[in-house]
DNA sequence: CTTGACCTTCCAGTGACTGGAAGCCCTATG
DNA sequence: CATAGGGCTTCCAGTCACTGGAAGGTCAAG
């Protein structure tokens, strides 16, 4: 398979893909003509990664998920951790976002909004009061 | 003022209200020996910009924000659509942030955690079944 | 006069791509 | 058989908002 085939199966861009090699997740073949070509090993590993990467995990965990998917001497004490770890993150930055939305929430429904100058969303980046 | 005592006060760091001057959000003066020299106006915009930052605005909202401040003809209606705009984005990153955190809830839950390798977690990576 | 805490500039790195340029390769059509 | 197009290659630069670090100037205290 070529980098196009891939990148449509596996719903990642030929860019993303190539980028993949460069820091060592993937590594394809070349053929002859220069043009990486794909095993399905390598469209699996991809499609891992495409999932991995949507669940939030970073480069370097995803990295290390598929280290431990391919040792089958792994305990999944391991794995779990990691995605507690992940999980953890995700809701610090959650609550730290709802916490943004709401302090803006209210600003915004305070501002009338029109054509005079007066504005609660102002005053309170410029006083920190509300 | 020098910059210590201003990062101080305004509660960010050198550096960044160094990168501010450099993107030209603020003009501090200058002393003889070259120190940058913060007038109480100075100090004024870069507890503005650390609030605005704080509240998950971009840069480039900031510039404009700032702008908006201190043009004493503007609209508040300027001010609220940014704004809007501002917090439609963060409420698409928390529910993108959930979706993630109610997959990845869900598996963790589901993995043993143990010494054994079979891994709920690796298994729906590796498939996209659960 | 020295020490140590400031301050200065400049350069490089972060994360995970993404855009674009320059150029090679392959297939199909006129 | 020439060419047009689409796909492939590499490499460089840019994104965003800082942050770390090096090399060196300045200032106040002891």
């Amino acid at each position: 398979m070529n980098i196009g085939d891939v990148a449509q199966r596996a719903g990642l861009p030929p860019k993303t893909i190539r980028y993949y090699e460069d820091i060592g997740l993937i590594t394809p073949l070349r053929d002859t003509n220069g043009y990486r070509l794909f095993r399905e090993s390598d469209l699996h590993k991809l499609a891992f990664l495409g999932r991995a990467r949507a669940l939030g995990f970073t480069i370097e965990d995803c990295r290390t998920l598929l280290a431990l998917y391919e040792d089958n001497t792994r305990a999944s004490a391991d794995v779990k951790d990691l995605a507690q770890a992940h999980l953890t993150k995700i809701e610090d930055k959650i609550a730290q976002l709802q916490s943004m939305r709401d302090t803006l929430s209210e600003l915004v429904h305070s501002c009338a909004g029109d054509n005079r100058p007066d504005c609660p969303i102002l005053s309170d980046l410029a006083t920190g009061q509300h």
